[in-house]
DNA sequence: TTCATTGAAGTAAACGATTACTTACTATAT
DNA sequence: ATATAGTAAGTAATCGTTTACTTCAATGAA
């Protein structure tokens, strides 16, 4: 190992003829410097190709410009888009900004995601967005200091700001349309309703159902671990039950329960029609095109983006819920 | 703005009426501490609810256990599947070690690509992994002083080691394979000849059609940038010249090109045999489920990552080349 | 001439860890 | 009794910035 001496504030000083304090003012535009101390010091900077340190600065500032982002991106390796598109949001703002993002992975489990938690510091990051794995975790006391943003979904005793999707309205419009259409047998396929997410989903699902005055049937119902095996697997299960139509709350899972249509050569939507969640673009080239609905992941990051910057510029704290509007996308399964 | 006092080693050490050193060897297991000693440490530790502070670490220890990724990842909000799934490859590897990942995106352009790199300095990351938007430009100048391994492509002048996928010999093997179906006029649609990546596919394609005795028509052939609308637009395009086999290099465009077909309701494969590359999942939702090149990208991302972290280890260098193996996975477009 | 004011830049103490070098003590060998 | 080695832990310099405080010279007012 080569012990490399690092080019450092001082040596530009040293060269520019001007103190330390004078060189770190001229890279933050701190205080006034005379053009001709600056050009000094640029010229300096350029001979010894000085890059700053940004970890030392850190360090003095107590400012990382790193943001982490806490989710379950990589369940496995059939990645969940939905929160990649959602990274790529919050991603888009931070770079504008000149802040760096941190993608954690929390595989939707509470011990790898406490875990994870607990390998921030501070001083590591700047602040944390968070797509909670369980409702009934203490979150807070793992928290360091630093704001926080819950996305997606939030936990029982949620203390801190949220950016959340308008999960209830949407799936009630949704399943209101398939009663439209003249279904009374719409089996619900979703993941496990240990998220707020699927939670609101189900309300929606089922007060629709009950406005309509017709009975819950549990039957038609499954909250399964979220996969495409399971898609499958109970697309399969829940047919025998006779639905005409079901509603598939994950996109996984309704990639799954496709290709078990697709498999068994149901019609779609004569025999069944279906109702998917997410815009994902495998979801234009089915047959026919799904009908989904679409949450503005993309939008849903850049949103909790903004509000962490705001906390983090303001030093403020609060715990406002922004909830974004998502919309049904009428294609040919319905 | 409250200005919070952090707990430190200081306090720690105060508490347990030891030195700074001792807790900090504590902490590292870096010599040792008698039991008692140990206890009286972790006591105070506990008490004070210290938390050690990375950034002030990785400062003195020049090490601070993050690792860049750079890469086309979030082109568009239709984001790029491929890397998003590399990325999964690289985390889990880095995770285990107790590396962080920061995400950056390059846009594929080199503009943004260069601007990412020097917001990283020499400190604040142990290493970079770079898909290189450009092979035409000058990174060694740029990077700092850490390692870099290129992942999926390389630049003109490769001075670093690099994992890639084996694309010629994988082409071939594709178009062989349609040429033994009996086609002849084979289009081929892919991405902007700028990477090795497309190049390597073209040269394995045309190599192919040559050692068969075939003329290459360049109307069959089409480098268009990647985007579904380009795929869309371009497969009508070639439509024209009446192919009966197209092989699309990219998942993008294929998804573009397939909706086209769809939207047509050209027979596939009886009017147009059809070969996609990447296995991702909608490839298995199409009517009928795409023939495809399946990249293996996680275990691209988890060997880059081996890479990355035995040169960060062994403190070596090097340029090796690793190429991984891609499949051909037969389903019913051919 | 003297004193206050202003402008431009310098001095040096943090930030919170790591670690080479010392020290203080105990146990054993001569 | 004294030298020697070995054990456990302490001292303080260092990493590269930022920034409160200080300095020094020039200007203008009294």
């Amino acid at each position: 190992m080569t012990e490399k001496k690092n080019i450092s504030i001082k040596d530009v000083a040293l060269r520019a003829n001007v103190s330390t304090a004078t060189v770190s003012h001229v890279i933050n535009g701190t205080r006034f410097v005379s053009n001709e101390t600056k050009q000094k010091v640029h010229f300096a900077m350029n001979e010894l190709n000085f890059r700053i340190n940004s970890v030392a600065r850190s360090l003095r500032s107590r400012k990382s410009y790193i943001i982490a982002f806490l989710a379950p991106i990589l369940a496995s390796e059939t990645s969940n888009f939905y929160f990649m598109s959602v990274a790529a949001g919050v991603q888009s703002v931070l770079k504008q900004r000149g802040y760096h993002l941190i993608l954690s992975d929390s595989s939707d489990n509470v011990e790898a995601e406490n875990k994870e938690i607990s390998m921030f510091d501070s001083q590591m990051i700047d602040g944390l967005i968070v797509a909670p794995a369980s409702r009934d975790c203490d979150y807070e006391q793992l928290f360091g200091d630093y704001p926080v943003v819950y996305i997606d979904r939030v936990p029982n005793h949620c203390e801190r700001d949220s950016v959340l999707i308008d999960n209830k309205t949407v799936t009630k419009e949704a399943t209101q349309r398939i009663l439209d259409k003249g279904h009374h047998k719409i089996a619900f396929l979703s993941g496990p309703l240990s998220v707020t997410t699927t939670i609101e989903r189900y309300e929606g699902y089922s007060e629709t159902l009950m406005n309509a005055g017709l009975e819950l049937d549990d039957s038609l119902t499954c909250f399964e671990e979220v996969s495409f095996e399971n898609g499958y697997r109970k697309m399969g299960d829940l047919l025998e039950k006779n639905p005409t139509a079901i509603f598939v709350t994950d996109n996984v899972m309704a990639m799954g329960a496709m290709t078990y249509l697709q498999d068994h050569s149901i019609r779609i939507p004569d025999q069944l029609a279906v109702v998917g969640f997410d815009d994902v673009q495998w979801t234009r080239v089915t047959h026919p095109p799904l009908t989904v609905i679409q949450q503005p992941s993309f939008q849903l990051g850049v949103k909790t983006a903004e509000v962490m910057l705001q906390r983090i510029e303001d030093g403020t704290s609060g715990k406002e819920e922004h909830r974004l509007k998502a919309n049904l996308i009428v294609r040919q399964s319905l």
